[in-house]
DNA sequence: AATTGTACCTGTCAGC
DNA sequence: TGCTGACAGGTACAAT
């Protein structure tokens, strides 16, 4: 489900609810979900620090807490994060119960199951598989259009499976990836190396920093069942080019827009105005 | 090194 | 109405 601008949406969201709160007690119902360490530790260790931030690294969510723990959490296509009432029934998909000293709680729901959840110190964050290996933010500093031109330096990869491949940058997922590339008006089956125009490569870095800029400034896409903490949908969907508008005609051009497969996943792109490369 | 297929799950939707 | 197959925002793994 969410990528980069829903997950920063979802713990922009959490943040101010859950900053000086603690965990005092913790029920796991889908064991399966937790990675590390066992479940039976995982719901003690939870409890009784004080939340002291809450931030994002790519997809992932990180909830600080005092005496150095971190909740890592990734909601992978379908998990959601959702602050309830106590007394709020709870949903079939409803997999992980924290109970927070104000009497609040915070689910953690997935209809499909794919989501992971860690705990760990904060000295460990960087060591968790999928943590270790993301490539820089691509709406902090450290991105730059040097940045960008180095890492695509050299790659035989397709574009769209470098946007999607969260080693290169992290954070970008199918919507956002055809959105920047339609913007960028750059075809997704183009070999990453052969886009070695200069205008080119700078369209492509503004392209993603501006199509996950306005899908933050606009809650998210909630194309299915994305809601932020709230329960709250985005609209970004409303702004979409491309993405699940196959068939359609193309906002440039008024030519056809064609689903293919690229990189293993399906990809709407106008064939007019997107050069391969 | 990169791509493809498969797996993990459940729900939805189109077509018959 | 009910069945079947394709497909869905992600990632990890094996095989090629």
């Amino acid at each position: 489900m969410p990528e980069l601008p829903e997950v920063e949406v979802i713990c922009r969201s959490l943040e101010p609810k859950l900053i000086g709160k603690t965990i005092v007690d913790c029920k796991v119902f889908l064991k399966k979900l937790i990675q590390t360490p066992n479940v039976k530790v995982f719901e003690k260790e939870v409890r009784n620090h004080k939340i002291t931030a809450v931030k994002r690294r790519g997809k992932y969510i990180q909830i600080f807490m005092e005496d150095d723990w971190v909740m890592v959490v990734h909601l992978r296509m379908t998990g959601k994060l959702l602050l309830k009432e106590i007394k709020s029934v709870p949903s079939k998909y409803g997999h992980i119960w924290f109970l927070l000293d104000d009497d609040s709680v915070l689910w953690y729901e997935d209809i499909r199951q794919f989501g992971v959840l860690y705990l760990t110190k904060r000295a460990d964050l960087y060591k968790l598989p999928g943590l270790k290996d993301l490539g820089p933010e691509p709406l902090e500093n450290e991105f730059t259009v040097e940045v960008l031109q180095k890492l695509m330096e050299g790659k035989t990869q397709k574009i769209k499976g470098f946007l999607l491949d969260q080693r290169n940058i992290a954070g970008i997922g199918n919507i956002y990836a055809d959105e920047i590339l339609f913007q960028a008006k750059i075809h997704p089956e183009s070999i990453t190396k052969m886009i070695c125009d200069a205008k080119v490569q700078e369209e492509l870095y503004e392209s993603i920093k501006e199509k996950l800029q306005q899908g933050i400034a606009y809650g998210g896409s909630s194309v299915k069942d994305y809601v932020d903490a709230q329960g709250k949908k985005g609209s970004f969907q409303e702004m979409h080019q491309v993405y699940g508008k196959a068939g359609q005609l193309c906002v440039c051009c008024g030519n056809k827009l064609k689903k293919m497969q690229s990189a293993g996943r399906s990809s709407v792109v106008c064939e007019r105005c997107q050069i391969k490369y």
